[in-house]
RNA sequence: GUCCCCAUCGUCUAGCCGGCCCAGGACAACGGCCUUUCACGCCGUCGACAGGGGUUCAAAUCCCCUUGGGGACGCCA
């Protein structure tokens, strides 16, 4: 099957988490099917439009990793092509030029909706033969009555009568084609044969159809996937914790996890939750994508990048993490090179226990700061820096400085010395804790030991004991 | 106001060309297991077919109405 998608946003905001649901989606059709995706930025209002989204919603794209076969290209590069469509539609009878001011397809407009009706232009102009001129606007000579239908692949057969439509303009005054005009020419010229988009574009699809016909154009398959809501079933925005995908990218969010929660968002493979890419470009085969308006969920977009995280690599993972780390006390480029060992051990020891990249670098901090800068938690501290915990700390350092800096003999050191000792392991833990990282959770002490070595755990030990009494 | 669309657990969803569904999975919540803490993992509990009419031997599944929600009605996209 012959398939070339496209998405085609206009730059007027960063790419949302909407608009990057449908480009997946469109990104995923090509891909399954072997096509093509296209890019192409809508930029025709000069006012709205501006140079810093679009290369923001490109860095996106590529960020997410949604390559593209063509583009992107720039409406506003193609202006003389529109002209000709215009054209072509004038010269076969199919449009016509208006001289109706604003005002007054303003006053019809609001004369229908006082009469309960639905808001249009009369069409006073249709047939008067008028040529170009200032002021005017092309407009579409649509069809009076009949139905406009089609067959939307997620929706199902959707009509209109024609009598809901009205003659849209085409071309403006300032010389430029509306939104519809301009989608239907590229959509034609580029080749896209599937139009797959937002919910919120069904009524322009009635209208689109009219412009092909006009054009005496094939139809491609049209999609309209339902929006995206808030959890509270009101549109979504950024308080529903719903932003801007660069916003993911600096919260330590991996793009693979936002792939697939935000595919799974309106669309389903049976029951499988988790997906990677290459099992997404299998499933998706532009089917099972749901009707009704999905919730947006930021949880469970974090429980999916939670699974992701623990499926990388820890050593891919490590590259990962470099640029959330705070460099305060701690030499990033080591780390990223002579240090790349020791902190690919950090990860792997938080890597089932952080569910963003933000979050782990601050949880392998402790781990990698040097005894002097480490701080610690001070209510741990109060807990466990008591006169018994002091001892047992003691206890363990001169055992330690005997013991083979490996887990399995650490752990076999602390079980003896808690034989030896009879002491419970509860006594010994968080006092060790503290001494070893300052917080309290995380990997056993045997693995954080033999992550720090010897001469840094002792280092640590003593100075815990070296604390005063809180 | 007019038109278009939508309606299964709190959320994402399976099921929807009718019986296998007193509705399955996942997130969250709660309880438990595992356990050197915290996580991970595993087991379990709570929890839904919006309401009302039809059609049918049989409806979450088909039809109609109501209600609710969303979208669109521009020389914006």
């Amino acid at each position: 099957m012959n398939v070339v998608t496209r998405f085609a946003p206009s730059p007027t905001g960063h790419l949302h988490i909407g608009g990057a649901r449908t480009a997946v989606f469109c990104w995923l059709l090509a891909r399954h099917y072997n096509g093509k995706f296209l890019l192409r930025v809508e930029d025709t209002d000069r006012e709205r439009s501006k140079q810093e989204y679009t290369d923001s919603i490109l860095a996106s794209m590529r960020w997410l990793g949604l390559d593209s076969d063509g583009g992107p290209y720039y409406q506003s590069e193609r202006m003389p092509f529109y002209k000709a469509c215009v054209d072509r539609l004038l010269a076969s009878g199919h449009a016509y030029w208006c001289s109706c001011p604003p005002e007054d397809v303003e006053a019809m407009r609001e004369k229908a909706r006082a009469e309960g009706k639905k808001p249009r232009y009369d069409g006073r102009c249709r047939e008067l033969g008028l040529g170009p001129g200032p002021g005017r606007v092309v407009r579409l000579k649509a069809p009076l009555n009949g139905e406009i239908k089609y067959e939307d692949m997620v929706k199902g057969p959707l009509s209109v009568a024609a009598e809901e439509l009205d003659d849209m303009v085409l071309y403006r005054s300032d010389n430029t084609p509306t939104y519809n005009m301009a989608v239907v020419a590229d959509d034609v010229d580029m080749g896209v044969t599937h139009v797959l988009r937002g919910d919120d574009h069904v009524n322009n699809t009635f209208k689109q159809i009219l412009i092909y016909q006009a054009l005496g154009e094939k139809l491609p398959v049209f999609a309209h996937v339902p929006m995206i809501l808030g959890p509270d079933r009101q549109k979504l925005s950024k308080r529903h914790g719903a932003k801007a995908v660069i916003e993911y990218e600096k919260d330590g969010l991996l793009p693979s996890a936002i792939l697939n929660y935000l595919v799974r968002l309106g669309w389903s493979h049976g029951d499988q939750e988790l997906f990677t890419v290459p099992e997404l470009i299998a499933a998706f085969d532009g089917h099972n994508l749901n009707s009704s308006p999905a919730g947006f969920d930021p949880e469970k977009l974090l429980w999916v990048n939670a699974h992701h995280m623990r499926e990388t690599p820890a050593a891919a993972l490590a590259e990962q993490v470099i640029p959330f780390m705070d460099n305060a006390n701690l030499d990033l480029t080591a780390l990223a090179g002579t240090d790349k060992a020791r902190l690919t051990i950090a990860v792997s020891l938080y890597q089932p226990r952080a569910d963003n990249l933000k979050d782990l670098a601050a949880k392998i901090r402790p781990l990698l700061l040097s005894s002097e800068h480490l701080e610690y938690d001070p209510k741990l501290r109060a807990k466990a820096l008591t006169d018994e915990g002091r001892a047992h700390l003691a206890g363990l350092a001169e055992i330690l400085e005997t013991a083979d800096f490996t887990e399995q003999a650490l752990a076999e050191a602390i079980k003896s010395y808690l034989d030896t000792t009879g002491a419970a392991f509860k006594a010994i833990g968080p006092v060790m804790r503290l001494a070893l990282l300052g917080v309290s959770g995380g990997p056993e002490l045997a693995a954080i030991m033999q992550a720090l070595g010897k001469p840094e755990t002792l280092a640590r030990i003593r100075r815990a004991l070296a604390l005063p009494a809180a």
